[in-house]
DNA sequence: GTGAAAGCGCTAACAA
DNA sequence: TTGTTAGCGCTTTCAC
């Protein structure tokens, strides 16, 4: 069925490791016994056998990305960088959804499915840092984000609680003083929402402006339809707003609807915020706001530690110690806030 | 280092062969022996070598899917899908990105990148009729999408010509009598762009509109960017527009921008109306009318078709003829359009 | 420069 | 019901 290396020596009439050698672009290899080699490699269409060369070799050139839903645009583009990334230093990438649960969060970090993968980048979502010591697997592991601190594993994070205070002070300065936030999660204090409370919280301080309880708006997830709602109940409540920071894209567009919904104007009467940075924040009526997390530089350090991390094991080269690398990000200026 | 089928046969004191008939929930195992075995694997971690099993076996549980970008929300949602249902179904997704050049969608057929993979659901964007003899290859492929016909593999589409004939049937039915389509593309027959493009014009003669060439868009790619600056374009040569469907709804939404951009109400000045449904839709102002394309449906026919061949090939039943799958649509109306 | 052969971890046919 | 064993296709010493 399938042609072999056994297939091709026999064709070309030397051994198998020859063949073996010509594949590899090996030296040592004859011009002339290289050429009849390839002339039968592309008579018979031979292809490796990955599995195979995976089994004998340990390494399957395949990384897996694990994130709570590519359909999220933050992870869709997250996703397209790191395969974009991957595919540049040879590596194919394989997917797996988390959906932000606890439960299967945890469950990845055991799942047989990961097996041929040689290393795994991992975005949680809801993982604590009461799981650290899940994440002391025997593969290379790169975490993503900043619900987990000083694990067993390399880290990759952008400074969250400086990012959402740049966030929260740009609208400051453009003369916000009854800044909502919309995405707060109650009881955490290690992941996003909290870091980006707590930037939030820092920049009003700094202003000398009052931290108001009322203005903050705890979500379920951080979909549009949340932020919508949050907005909603906002206005409801009767609290007074003329500034509204979402703790993504996702949510500040759903509040962005909210606000138009209810015949106020943006940035007129109230301005907007988001983080992430996604496409369509340049293409929505207003444009939005919003903070560039450096989602290519994330997924190019994330690639390129993993990477590393797998040569070393295969390699048995002395460990390097884990790392936390921290990556840049920038305040970006739009209608919705201008 | 990695524990083996072995080692856990030698602690629990049985054959190796029983183990594997433990690990695969084989009958004709007794409790007893099982629950010994269990508890090895257990102390042990044991985790099977998915790259030997599928040496050995033939399938590896990973099915490829090759898509332009992921980056796009059509293909993120899409992606979305095929993963859930291929989880469902206990198999892993391993993303191909070709974005969307002819190149490289006929290089990913031949790519040894997917020699770990047991088979292909692949939705090109720029392959045309006159590539259909690189889809016969040795390996199981779905097709997605309308670029090719009559090909030597299943494929699962969609009614592109009827479903736009729907949409700007629509827009007819709520008064507009002069309908600008955006996202057509020069010399092309047989791609969605075609499709959609006939289905318009196919509702215009229907109720008698004139199909007047100045209403055409023609566009390079289908993205916002796209959308808006066709739109600009219609707008500045000064042609009348009451009605205008985007041929997705990316463009559709950029279309909208350029509209509201210029002053234009909608759906007062101009209706709208895109294609794809794609969530951010529900969340946009005005909210955006849309076909919807039956995405789940597509992923799980794309998943189980592709299984099934993938089965059929390892058992070497008779082949059952390549089928063409058409899924269902729906116009769904919303403010942009009421 | 090239060949022979061992074995990666697993599955499944065949034995017991 | 459980054990033995022959490879799947490849890489990689170690000879020649």
């Amino acid at each position: 069925m399938a042609v072999t290396l056994r297939d091709v020596a026999q064709r070309a009439g030397v051994s198998i490791k020859t063949v073996s050698n010509v594949v590899h672009e090996r030296q040592y290899v004859k011009d002339s016994t290289r050429e009849v080699v390839q002339a039968a490699i592309d008579e018979l269409g031979y292809r490796p056998n990955l599995s195979a060369r995976s089994l004998r070799s340990g390494r399957s050139g395949v990384i897996g990305l694990a994130l709570p839903e590519v359909r999220l645009p933050y992870f869709a583009e997250l996703a397209d960088s790191v395969i974009t990334e991957a595919k540049e230093r040879g590596h194919t990438v394989l997917i797996e959804q988390t959906g932000a649960e606890v439960s299967s969060e945890r469950e990845l970090l055991r799942s047989p499915r990961l097996q041929l993968t040689d290393g795994l980048i991992f975005s949680p979502l809801a993982l604590s840092q009461a799981d650290v010591g899940l994440l002391d697997v025997d593969y290379p592991l790169v975490l993503l984000g900043e619900r987990i601190f000083d694990g067993p594993c390399d880290h990759v994070v952008m400074d969250n609680v400086a990012a959402a205070r740049a966030a929260t002070a740009h609208l400051i300065d453009t003369g916000c003083r009854r800044i909502a936030v919309i995405g707060a999660h109650r009881d955490e204090d290690q992941g996003s929402a909290a870091l980006r409370l707590r930037g939030y919280q820092q920049a009003l301080q700094a202003a000398g402006l009052p931290l108001d309880e009322e203005l903050v708006a705890y979500v379920g997830l951080w979909h549009r339809h949340d932020g919508a709602e949050a907005m909603r109940e906002l206005l409801a409540s009767g609290v007074e707003v003329d500034g509204v920071f979402g703790m993504n894209d996702t949510l500040a567009l759903g509040a962005m609807r909210a606000l138009q919904d209810a015949g106020l104007g943006i940035p007129g009467d109230v301005r907007v915020i988001g983080f992430d940075d996604l496409e369509e924040t340049r293409y929505t009526a207003p444009t939005l706001s919003s903070v560039d997390p450096g989602r290519m530089e994330i997924a190019q350090t994330a690639v390129q530690v993993l990477l590393e991390r797998i040569e070393e094991r295969l390699s048995g080269t002395e460990r390097a110690p884990r790392r936390q690398h921290t990556t840049s990000y920038r305040v970006v200026s739009r209608e919705s806030s201008a």
